[in-house]
DNA sequence: TTTTATATCGTGCACGTGCACGATATAAAA
DNA sequence: TTTTATATCGTGCACGTGCACGATATAAAA
C-alpha cells in the first residue's frame, strides 16, 4: 500500500518473453518482422502483466503531430455559435500537450456556397481529422465521403447525418427538447392555448433544428389529449420594427395566449417585446442560455430556457479526435446526446456548461 | 501554420542565458545556489521566450509520488453516497498516469465517533492530500486544523467549513436548491397545500442539509406572498410498515393535499407509498436521481427530481488536489457550485452527472 | 563451397526534464 | 604561501518510449 507497485515498463515484457525492447516495440505497434514464435511469447507476457505503455513516454518519443480542423459556421459576439467555438478553444488548450493543434473555419449559416468553399479549404489543408457542424446536409454528405475516401476520421457537433461512417456524434436530442418544452409549458399555470413564434431564415440552410422541436411539441399534444391550441407565426431574427408590427397583430388576434415558446436562441426577441409592452405577465419558454436570454429571464420576461451545452459537445468532440490519436481509443458510445438542463431564473445563476478541472 | 512553432526546452532557455541547464533548472525549482545575476538573466529570458516545462518529461524524470485520502460517508449500494465514490474513481483513474494514488476511506455517516476514528486513520497514513465530506461539523473543524498543523492541503465537497483554509470546495448551493424547488412544485398547477416529509436521524449527525433547503422553500413562500400552507411530517429512511401508518394518517388529515417534497434523496419512499395507495395523481418532487428515485420518476410517482452532481463534485475535488502537485496549480475559484439540474420523465433519460472524454 | 537475399532481431540515440555529483573559482584561514 | 571552506556552476545519468540502423542467422542461388 505504502510502496505502490511499480509501473511495469517495456523493458519488463523484454526481459520476461526473453527478447529485447525493440522486438516488444515491433509487436504492439504492429511494425512486422517479428517471427510468429516471439509475437506469441510477448503477447503472452503483455497480457499476464497487464504492460500499458506510458503515454507521456511515448509523446515525448515519438515527435507526431497531429492537426484537427473544425468547421463551424461563424458569428457575431454573443450569438449562439459561440459557445461551440469556446468549447473548441477549451480543448485545444488541452491538446497542445499532445502536439495536436486545432485550428477553426468558418462559414456563413445561410449560404451554402460558403459552406462548400469552407469544405474545399479543409481538404487542401489535408487535416489529420476533422470535427464539422453539417448544416447543409446534401454538401455536407459529400465532404465527408470525400474525408472517408481520405480515411481521415471526423465528428459530427449539434446534428448528424446517419448514414456516413463518423467516428463520433455529440448533440442533443432535438425532438424530445421539443417534447420537453411543451410538457414545462403545459404544466405552467394549466396552459390552454400558446403561441410559437419562428424565424424566417434567408437562404437554404438546413437547420431543421426548429422544425424538429415542433413536432416534439406537438407530439407532446397530441398524447397528452390536452385541450390546448397552438398558434404559429414568423419573425425576422433580429429586434426591428416589423417584429413589433408582427407580434402587436398577433396578440391583438389572440388576446387570451399566455404562454410562449420559442424553438431557437432568439427568444430574447421576444422576450425584449414583452418588456416594451408591459406584458411580463406572459410564461415565455425559449433556447440557449445566451447572455441575452438570460439577461431577459432574470428581468421576468422569459420563465424556461432549455440548454444543450454546445461548449461540452464542441469540447468533447476536439477531445474525441485528439483522444484518438494520442491513446489510440474511439469514444465509447457513437452517438453522445447530452443532458437538456431546465433553467429558471432560480437557478440559471449557477448554471455552467462546461465544467473541467 | 505547417508546421508549427517548435516548444521552447529548458536547453533553449540556458543557451540565451549563457548558462547550462542545470542552473536554469535551479531558477526554475527554487532551488538556490544561483549568482543573483545568473537568477536575473534566466528569469529574462523564461519571460522574453515564454517558456514552459513540458510537464510530461518532468513527469517523467521526477519519480514523485503522491497520495490523496479521501473521507467519505460508507453507502450501501444504490445509496447517495454511491455517486461521490464513483466520481472519485473515475478522478483516480486519471490521477494514475501522474504518479498520484488515491485513497478512500469511509465513516458511518450516523456515528461520531466512527467519523473520528476515520480521521485518526486518516492522518496516520500520512496523506499528501486529503478530500473531505465534513459530515460532523465540530470533529471536522478540529481535523482539518491538524492537518492545516502538518501543511496537509484538503478539499470540501458536498458541505464546507467556511472558516478553515481549505485549498477549494466542490458543492451544490443548498438554499437555493429548496429556493428553487418551492418555485418548482407551486408554479406546476397552482399548489395551494404542500405536503413536506422528512426524516428522523439516529445519532448526531451535521446533515443539515435538508434542513437549509426547508429554509429555502419558506423563502420562496413568503417572498412570493403565496396563499400556500406548507405540513410537515417526519419518516423514516426506509421503506417499512411505520412509514405506511404515519403516511395513512397524514393523508387523512390533510386530503386536499396534491404537492408533496422531500429535502433528501429518499423521495422514493414516499413513492412507493403513493403506487401502492393508487394515489398517482399527486405531484411529488424528490432530491438525487439514485435509481430508485429515477424508476419512481419513469412510473409516475415522482413529478421532479434536482440533481446536485455528487459525481461531478467528488471528481472535479480529487482533479483539483492532483493539478495542485502536478502542475502546481490551484483550482481558480476556492468555492465552486454545480449547476441544480431539474428532471422530469421527459429529460431524465439524457441526465449525465459526469460526462468526460 | 561461396555468395547473395531475406527474415528476424538487438543496440543505441533521442525526446525534455530532475537531480546527484563533482568541478571550478573565490574568499577566508592557517 | 598553502590549505580549507564556500558559493556557484556544468556534466551526465535516468525516466520509458520510438525508431533508425546495423548485426546475425538462415535459406536460396551461384
Amino acid at each position: 500500500m505504502k510502496n505502490s507497485e511499480k509501473k511495469v515498463t517495456i523493458k519488463d515484457v523484454a526481459q520476461l518473453a526473453g527478447v529485447s525492447k525493440g522486438t516488444v516495440d515491433r509487436v504492439i505497434h504492429n511494425r512486422g518482422e517479428v517471427s510468429a514464435e516471439s509475437l506469441k511469447r510477448v503477447l503472452d507476457v503483455i497480457d499476464r502483466i497487464g504492460y500499458k505503455p506510458n503515454v507521456y513516454a511515448s509523446l515525448l518519443a515519438s515527435r507526431k503531430h497531429y492537426r484537427i480542423v473544425c468547421l463551424i459556421p461563424d458569428f457575431e459576439s454573443g450569438e449562439f455559435w459561440e459557445i461551440a467555438y469556446k468549447g473548441i478553444l477549451k480543448a485545444y488548450e488541452e491538446c497542445q500537450d499532445f502536439n495536436v493543434t486545432v485550428d477553426v473555419v468558418r462559414y456563413d449559416q445561410f449560404r451554402v456556397d460558403s459552406f462548400q468553399q469552407a469544405c474545399r479549404n479543409t481538404i487542401q489543408e489535408a487535416p489529420d481529422a476533422v470535427l464539422i457542424v453539417p448544416m447543409f446536409s446534401d454538401s455536407a454528405a459529400q465532404f465527408v465521403n470525400e474525408l472517408h475516401a481520405r480515411q481521415i476520421p471526423f465528428v459530427f457537433i449539434e446534428s448528424k447525418l446517419p448514414d456516413t461512417p463518423y467516428l463520433a456524434y455529440f448533440g442533443m436530442p432535438v425532438f424530445e427538447s421539443g417534447y420537453l418544452s411543451a410538457r414545462l409549458l403545459l404544466k405552467h399555470q394549466c396552459a390552454k392555448e400558446v403561441a410559437c413564434f419562428r424565424f424566417h431564415r434567408s437562404g437554404d440552410a438546413l437547420s431543421n433544428t426548429a422544425s424538429i422541436r415542433q413536432q416534439g411539441f406537438t407530439a407532446y399534444l397530441e398524447q397528452h389529449g390536452e385541450a390546448c391550441k397552438l398558434w404559429v407565426d414568423y419573425l425576422y431574427p433580429s429586434v426591428c420594427d416589423e417584429n413589433t408590427k408582427i407580434l402587436d397583430r398577433f396578440f391583438e388576434k389572440h388576446p387570451d395566449v399566455r404562454h410562449i415558446v420559442v424553438f431557437n436562441s432568439r427568444s430574447y426577441i421576444v422576450a425584449e417585446y414583452l418588456r416594451m409592452r408591459g406584458m411580463g405577465d406572459r410564461v415565455l419558454l425559449g433556447f440557449d442560455p445566451l447572455e441575452r436570454n438570460v439577461a431577459a429571464m432574470k428581468a421576468g420576461y422569459i420563465e424556461y430556457i432549455i440548454a444543450q451545452k454546445c461548449e461540452t459537445q464542441a469540447y468533447r468532440g476536439v477531445k474525441a479526435l485528439c483522444n484518438y490519436f494520442v491513446f489510440k481509443t474511439s469514444p465509447s458510445l457513437k452517438d453522445n446526446y447530452m443532458s437538456m438542463e431546465v433553467l429558471t431564473a432560480e437557478n440559471v445563476n449557477y448554471y455552467t456548461d462546461l465544467a473541467i478541472e
